[in-house]
Parts: structure tokens; sequence; C-alpha cells
DNA sequence: TTGAATATCTGAAACGTTTCAGATAACCTA
DNA sequence: TAGGTTATCTGAAACGTTTCAGATATTCAA
């Protein structure tokens, strides 16, 4: 690989001149920028970047940490982020974690290695965390995504899980519903108890009683939520509705009402909270409570580059997820 | 942030015993290996990889360029990808080109400047592509993905996309269809091309005419094969079966249909290339052809890093894909 | 014509590592 | 005890940039 050296060499000026005129940092005549422009042109150079960072002590590399690339939630995210990063001149370091504490501070070990001018960080849905780890790694440029550590005061980006959680219970009240099975997430995390809390909160309001029975565990693969729904759909009073609080739960709960012979929304509604933009066009089409994803990466990163240069305390903003009726729902007569 | 010197400092030992004991690189007395880490553990001292890797020459960086993380196909790719890579103690670093060519040459050039060990490049759907630009960046180790260029001898690993389209059609043909209808994608694409190439050598290998006038442009994005599925389908003479040649395709053809109350498959078959993990549970589950991206992740990353230190010429490798026969496609009597 | 002001260019130090030749100390062996 | 090994440790040179103080050449006003 060429370097400054190399071009100098050939254009026949000294290192300084060539990184002047390629940075465009000081006045030069046009005789030595045509010299060096050529030389460039014919080694065909390409400045390195390592170099550089490590000289200017700053670079344009943002960390990205998240549980499951191939997970449409998160890659509808990474896409929002990417897109954010790149039109402030930022690239993008992609890890994934697969929900591996482990994993997670090794990967944000490295990208303080790499010393990335952030990271965001989406904590995986492992029952314990290094925080103690993850505080002392998250101390630089950071905001943590979609869920945040209760211990670690931190910038943070997360969605309204309580109203998510709301939106979809009282959608269904409303429709007539009061027998409703709630497909939760893994219990030990906070969005899936403020999901249900946000179910719960619905039913009071309509000064209905919550059947804690009716809560399952359903996971976060789709495989717990398959059983768990099927369990649920087995009551001796079978739910009129489901709400399936993530989308891998969503796609455990239309696959046991698939087997199960049940239509939805015939047999059963389903409420989903996360929309499957991807299932458009099959049938049921889905109502759910959506994410606003795109507001979600651009926050992250703005934050994420606020933070960069500013002392304030760290802050959360909490966004409002909304609902969206389509077919899997229906009115209960 | 600390340095070599501040544990140097802080140890009371030199900067190169410092370093000597941080990666094992000498023996060195339990004395000093205790002296050190204490100091490193103290300080909460992480390595400066960028200079690391100036000096070293090297950087546990691959690169992956691609036209749309949101897009299941590449996030699945993507994912596989980062498993490959991590498990060879690669980082990965990702970029999205949104199918414009301008960008695919301003990421490569960066991932360049970054001195990346690597590159995974799946081009996208632009119609011109500055293949000569891209040719230079990508003299460094680079795979191509998912799409290759003529012009361009370089490693690349792709689906056998002929074979795609013919267990597709052929399937459709060996349950009686005859008047299939191929939404394709671009047609100024190569892998477009073939796949309807399968789809007409299926239909030649059964004694059947090839009817080009039921192959209609879906594009790359719903939208286009959304309109072209709701033209061909309002033929005088119906299709019974569709072949859709794409994820992207594959929504805007189900959504036609459900436009038009047509019903899958009682009124018209669909047979998809791209399978849809996401929408399992959803109804009619998809009859696809599923490309093996587990398998072209691993093979990418594994030739990137065979050539990396090989002058071996350049070579293709060609995955086969396989037929998910389930309900979206029907017999016809 | 001269001195000052200006325009243009360059040498060399730094950024934080790795690495290797050499320094020092400690241990053997004869 | 001298000489040679061996075991540890360190100084300093690189890696490819940026940047700034200084060098040189040019221009201008008086």
């Amino acid at each position: 690989m060429k370097t400054l050296k190399d071009v100098a060499l050939r254009a026949g000026v000294s290192i300084a001149s060539v990184s002047t005129v390629i940075n465009n940092t000081a006045a030069v005549s046009p005789a030595m920028r045509k010299k060096v422009e050529r030389a460039v042109a014919d080694l065909g150079y390409i400045p390195h970047a390592l170099a550089r960072n490590l000289k200017m002590g700053r670079v344009n590399v943002i960390g990205l940490i998240l549980p499951d690339i191939a997970n449409p939630h998160f890659s509808e995210l990474a896409s929002a982020i990417e897109v954010a990063c790149d039109s402030a001149g930022f690239s993008l370091m992609l890890c994934n974690t697969s929900d591996n504490a482990e994993k997670e501070v090794r990967h944000l070990r490295m990208m303080r290695a790499q010393r990335v001018a952030g990271v965001i960080f989406v904590p995986g849905g492992s029952p314990t965390h290094d925080t103690e780890a993850l505080g002392r790694l998250l101390e630089g440029p950071a905001v943590l995504l979609d869920r945040a550590f209760a211990s670690l005061a931190l910038d943070c980006v997360l969605l309204d899980n309580v109203e998510a959680g709301r939106l979809a219970a009282d959608h269904l009240v409303q429709n007539g519903h009061r027998r409703i099975g709630i497909v939760a997430g893994p219990p030990h995390l906070q969005i899936s108890q403020d999901r249900v809390a946000g179910c719960r909160a619905a039913m009071r309001a309509h000064g209905l009683p919550f059947e804690e029975s009716l809560v399952v565990d359903g996971g976060f693969r789709p495989e717990l939520a398959y059983h768990a729904t099927r369990a649920v759909l087995r009551r001796r009073a079978r739910p009129t509705a489901v709400i399936a609080t993530s989308n891998h739960t969503t796609v455990g709960v239309m696959k046991a009402l698939a087997e199960l012979g049940l239509r939805c929304p015939a047999d059963v509604s389903v409420a989903a909270i996360d929309d499957f933009t991807w299932a458009e066009g099959f049938a049921p089409r889905l109502t759910a409570v959506a994410q606003p994803i795109e507001a979600m990466g651009q926050e992250a990163v703005r934050r994420l580059l606020a933070r960069s240069d500013s002392r304030a305390s760290p802050q959360c903003v909490v966004l409002p997820p909304r609902l969206i009726i389509r077919d899997s729902t229906r009115v209960l007569e």
C-alpha cells in the first residue's frame, strides 16, 4: 500500500505538502496542487485512516451492539442508525451479542479499544448482566437503546412499553374482549414487565379484573411462546383474544393458533406488539402496536453525538408507540 | 484515556515490559507480571487498537457492504457473516448502499482507508455501477456475495439462481400448472435473468411452451411487483400460478392477490424465491425456494480469509437452493 | 535598494503501540 | 574465580499520519 512518503517522492515535494494538499488545510500554489494530485492519482493512494485517526485522536466510527441482527426489529433499528450515522459522517461497526452477557462486555471492550466515537448499546435478554464491567465500559459516550439498566445512569432511548401494552389491551377491551391471554416476554426483563403492566393498567382503567393466570411466559424465542400459547388456549374458558408482546412471541402465537385449528380473528383475536412489515400480504393482516423505529435510531445517534461534546447529565427519552388496527382483531358481540 | 506509558509509570517498569506482559510475547518474572497487572487494573487501561494495528500492519476487521440491512435476506446474511467473523476473531464493519452506486465506491474507499482485512461486497441493484472504480478498490482481499460482475475476475459466492428458478417452476409444472406468471426482478440484473432463465428451462424440460408475455418486471420494491402482479392476474386467461422471484416481489404479489380477492392457493398458487422465516404462522404458509444463507455467509468469510494469504486465481462458488413445499401452491386438477 | 511583509514550502516531533538489539543481573560449570 | 549461559528487562526505532515553527523565496512600499 502506498504511503504519503511514496506520493511525496513521486511528486518531488515534502510529505507535509502532500498532507496539506490532500486535506486542504492551507493555501498551496496551483503548481503544487497539480503535482500532488497527479501523483495521488498515479499511485492510487488512499490515506491510512488508522494513522490519521491515531494522530488526530478521533475516529469517525460509531459502534452498535445488539442482540440479534437477524431479528427484523433490530435490523430495522440498525438500518435507521446506519442512515443517521452516515449522514453525520460516521461509519458503523456492528456486533451481535446473541443475548450473551459475556459477549456484551467483550464487544464493548473491543469498541473502546478501537476508540470509537461512541457506542449505541442494545442490551440483550440475558438474565444477568455484568453491570459493573458494563458500567465502566459505558463511561465514554454511549447510549442505551431499547432497554435500560436501572443501576446505570446513562443516556437512553426507549419505547414507552407501558403505553404499548396499554394500547394493545385497550383496543381489545374496547372491542368487547374480557378474557385476554398475554404471552409475555421473559419475566426478568423490565421491558416484559412494563408491557404486561400496561395491559393491566388498561384493564383497570376499564374497571375490569386482571387475571394474572392468563399471563404466560413466552420467552424470547418463538418456541416457548408457541407452547405457552397452546397452554393458555386450552384452558376450559378459552381467552377470546391474545396479546403477543414481541415479534418473536407473535410468531409462536400465530403458529399455535394455526396448529390448534383456531382461526384468527374469528375464533381468537390477536394484538401484537411490534409490527411485521414483511408479513404484509399474508393473512391475517396483523393488528399491531408499532414502534417508531426510525425515530428511535435517529434519536440514539443524535443523543450520542450530543453527548460527545457536552457534560449534561444523562437523560432518558421515551418514545410513544402507535396502534395500527388491521384484521387480526375483531369486535366481540 | 490511559496509555502504556501511564501504566509503565505506575508500575515502575518500562513501556516495553508492559507491552510484553499484556501480549504475553515473552517470559517475564512473576513479580513483573503482578506489578503490571495491578497497574492495568488500577488504571482501567484498554490498549489503543489503532496504534496497535498501525504498528502491526493488520486490522482484525472485515468490511461488509450491502444494499439494505433492513431486508431480511441481507440481515440474515449479515448475521451469518457476523458469526463467522466473530469465531475467526474478526469484527464487522457494516455499510448500507441503499442500492446507490455512488455509495458503493464511497464506502469501499472508506474501508480501504481503514485497511480492513477484507471486504465482503454485495452489489446493489443500481442499473449502472462504476465498475472501473470498484475494480480498483476490490483489488485487496475481497469477495463478491450474492451478485457478481462479469467484468471483474474476483472470488464470489453466489446462489445458483438458474436452479432456483428451475425448482420453483418445476414444482408448479409438476402440480399441473401451465399458465404461470413470473414476477421478475429488474431485467438489467443478471440475477433476475438467471431466475427467469431457470423457469424457462423447467418449462422446456417438460416440453411446454414458455410464454414470455407472462414475465413481468417486479422491480426491487414491493410497490412495482404489486402493480405488475395485478396486471398479469387480470389477463383474460388468468395464470393459475405465480412465481415471485424475490422477497420484495413476494410481498407485492401477496398483497395484489389479497386486494383482488383471489385466494391463495385456491385461486392462484404462489411459489416464491427467498424464504420468509418471519411469516411463519401466517397464511398461507409459503412454498419457497430457500437460499442456504448460513452457508453463503460462512463460505464468503472462509474464502475471504483464505484469499488473504494465497495468490490462487479467483473462484466462484455457486451454492444450491432448496425447495420447501408448504401451502401456497396446490395441485391443479 | 532595502527592509518588512507575505506567500509558500519543509523538517521534525508527536500520536500509542510493537519489537529487537543490547544491557544488566544471576546462575552455572570447570 | 573467570567465563559463558541464561533469564529479565529496557531504549529506541519504527508504523503513517498531522501540524507547527521555521526556512526560503517573492513581493511591495518607501
